[in-house]
DNA sequence: TACTGTTTTTGAACACGTTCAAAGATGTGT
DNA sequence: ACACATCTTTGAACGTGTTCAAAAACAGTA
């Protein structure tokens, strides 16, 4: 019985998110959660390989049900501005309830090691799709891009939102306050930084900064 | 006696370290660690708080003896990319031989909570010695700085390095020749960068990412 | 129904980092 | 020398994530 077997999946996924949601992660044990469910304290790793797996989990689903919301926003936003401030919309949005535990998926950002990483081999699905949706923001807006840039702009647009989304994490102000700031300045400089970038004056400058990606992104 | 017993923590913390360069952080058990050193299992609790706080008095004494180090080395340099060289030649010197554990350090970088971060309260001593350095070798080098981004210069060349460092630990390629590469290659820019952002042309726009830094530092 | 193979569920057991009460060693004042 | 206090050491025990062999439930076939 599939139907059945998906359902004790979904239980245990719903019983974790709701802890994780309440209590954060760490203070969260994989007891608990099997309790919650109204399971034996092993089950769930027979749908789970581990407690960041459900994390994981997670994860996958927000991933699908933004990258949803994100289609249905872009065509109704015209400038690269207002196309880059949608998706951002959507995410904090989305995040904005888990953000308590979020810090299990981010906290560990830096080691690619690290399946929950945002740059792990574990996410890079995740991450390929989130990729398309800043290439087509790119490109629905109209504006001018350099040629020997343009491959690299949609991975530092997702950076630059990855980076905005950690700082958002660990922001401590009331609501949140700072990162609404940040937000606004940095888009701002985004936006000018890519005009300013497309002078042929800086043209040499560009070159060099874009075999310092190359370096980065590696061979 | 206080000599016997700095003599046994000494003795902790060197297996420790020892066992850590030789089979990474996370493969290394305080049982281990306290065999090692011919002490009972909980003793390293009596010395250290945790397994992490055992990095960390690796991070303070590295600190400690690099920063003698860099002391030494930046009078013999003179311009602003030799100066800062002279730093990162220190810090990859003296981290190479851990380079196989440090991510238990810098894996964490991102979470400002976790002790071990970079950014966190427990190792603000350390980045505030390092931040000096930084301002040293801004000072020492006669170059022009713009006075409204000069005190958050330190910070920034200091962000940089952590940066390239953390590119160093994961970099898989014989030898870290990549980072080696982005090494050269990034130095150079930040040397162009500092020249450029000093045109008055630019004020504009350095007055906007100055704001932006601030904002980011907090108020 | 009875048999067989597969999927699901269980809870005891493991290794780990960590805590802690108790014992032992050392130092100090009389 | 003795008593007392402080510093050091010990190893059992705890809670955690995780593993696993065995049991149970189920599905298909006869």
């Amino acid at each position: 019985m599939a139907a059945k077997s998906a359902e004790t999946r979904k239980r245990i996924l719903e019983a974790a998110l709701e802890l994780f949601r309440r209590q954060g992660f760490d203070r969260t044990t994989m007891r608990e959660i099997a309790q919650e469910a109204d399971v034996a304290q092993g089950a769930a790793y027979y749908y789970f390989e581990s407690k960041e797996a459900l994390v994981m989990a997670f994860y996958e689903l927000a991933a699908e049900e933004m990258s949803e919301r994100i289609a249905a926003a872009l065509p109704k936003a015209k400038g690269i501005d207002k196309r880059l401030r949608s998706i951002l919309d959507v995410k904090f949005e989305y995040f904005a309830p888990n953000r308590r535990f979020l810090g299990a998926l981010f906290g560990h950002a830096a080691d690619p090691q690290n399946p929950l990483s945002p740059f792990s081999r574990e996410t890079s699905a995740i991450r390929e799709r989130d990729l398309a949706h800043f290439a087509s923001a790119l490109e629905g807006s109209g504006t001018a891009v350099p040629k020997d840039l343009a491959p690299h702009l949609p991975k530092l647009l997702w950076l630059y939102q990855m980076g905005l989304i950690l700082f958002w994490i660990y922001d401590r102000s009331d609501e949140q306050k700072r990162t609404a700031q940040l937000r606004e300045k940095s888009l701002g400089l985004v936006v000018t930084g890519l005009k300013m970038i497309s002078f042929p004056l800086l043209r040499p400058l560009r070159k060099r900064i874009v075999d310092l990606i190359a370096t980065v992104e590696g061979a």
